[in-house]
DNA sequence: TGTACATCAGTGAACGCGCGTTCACTGATGTAC
DNA sequence: TGTACATCAGTGAACGCGCGTTCACTGATGTAC
């Protein structure tokens, strides 16, 4: 337990693995962040428990607080939702960034970034589902490229690395939402109990997709 | 409303649409056809809702009866979202079936099932959440083959009719799940907002998959 | 055909559930002079 | 540096929510003789 300020914070949300790590903001806690910690012990709850599970009065039990203190930080529960949803989204991009970049070529870093997406949601199942069901205003393809470390971004530049320069825009949107929807489906199918989490089919059905 | 043999049933759980009218075995009201009527109704209030806004009691209430009755025909409110949710699968895999059949090669007869699928997801989101959320005993592709109508054996037969004789079973294992991953990833961004509801897209995406 | 009885599909009242959220409040923090 | 006061992040009690499910029951149906 950190005791500071007076006020008495639960400190396993920290201990959880570098995914919580993404949400806080160093100093971790000073006074007023109960927003981060928050957001950390909400992404350590959903290692845990489904979304359906989370819930609200949990997290605040969790860094030892009142669950009333949270509606200073959070207009509601669905606000909490999407905070952790938003670090969520980070953390994908990442993995996947990091995936592209340890691969070599064009080709194999858009294939190991696809393994890294399953992976990513197989890895935490709960927030994979929460980043997706939480409805961005606009859709994420769609949105304007951000600082290049989205995951959305990942994949834009991924695709666009290896289909053809002549290939016309709307080909290449096509290609892009093919391989995104290929990624998601497997994550989703994965996740559902529908095909088993064997890295080496997983592997083989990405790569055949790609040309070559 | 209809009246049989003392009990009041709401009849408007058959008005809805064909998706309904799978559930119903024919004499329709027949003493003791709760079941029935309680999947029949289930499927339409999910036209309305989302999986997690179905209430037991919500059925109960349009077909006319008490909640505790329900009890005397399903253990509890899963098994009754088993039932809707074996229901869904029959029509999606009869929506594949006839989707294949109007088409004339076999590879367009394999998109068109793949639209086929995206298009079902799309017109009865929740209910295809609920299918592949209630997770079968066994994945579905590794279930033994059934009558040939579910949607599994329309996709497995699809997938035989045009992968290359002499590639390995393991490529045509890889080569089913990428085809079914792709539309089942397509269908889920589509519900989830990710990607618009674009018919012209959707097919797009799905034939550049197929070779040639 | 009539009667006695077991069966079983219904009933309505009741309970517990933990939740999200509201409320009036308190007391520490930071600031103006 | 001290003092007066506004601010605001916390508190704990309380409420309503509709739900799934249990319970003891009732009355119609079907059957054995």
């Amino acid at each position: 337990m950190v005791q500071q300020l007076g006020y008495v914070y639960n400190d396993n949300m920290a201990s959880n693995d570098n995914i919580v790590n993404i949400a806080l903001d160093r100093p971790r806690y000073h006074h007023g962040d109960l927003r981060a910690a928050a957001v950390a012990a909400g992404l350590a709850l959903l290692e845990e428990r489904s979304v359906d599970d989370f819930a609200l009065r949990e997290v605040a039990r969790r860094i030892g607080v009142s669950a009333t203190a949270l509606y200073r930080h959070f207009p509601d529960k669905q606000a909490l939702l999407g905070a952790i949803a938003a670090a969520g989204l980070v953390t994908l991009g990442e993995r996947q960034r990091e995936a592209s970049e340890a691969a070599g070529d064009p080709l194999h870093a858009f294939v190991e970034s696809g393994i890294a997406y399953v992976r990513f949601a197989i890895d935490h199942p709960s927030l994979f589902r929460l980043v997706f069901a939480t409805a961005s205003a606009e859709p994420i393809l769609d949105s304007p490229r951000g600082t290049g470390g989205s995951a959305m971004d990942q994949l834009r530049d991924n695709i666009a690395r290896f289909v053809a320069d002549d290939s016309s825009n709307e080909a290449q949107k096509a290609a892009a939402l093919g391989a995104w929807a290929l990624v998601h489906g497997l994550a989703m199918l994965v996740l559902d109990g529908q095909t088993p989490d064997d890295p080496e089919l997983i592997a083989r059905v990405i790569r055949q997709m790609v040309p070559g």
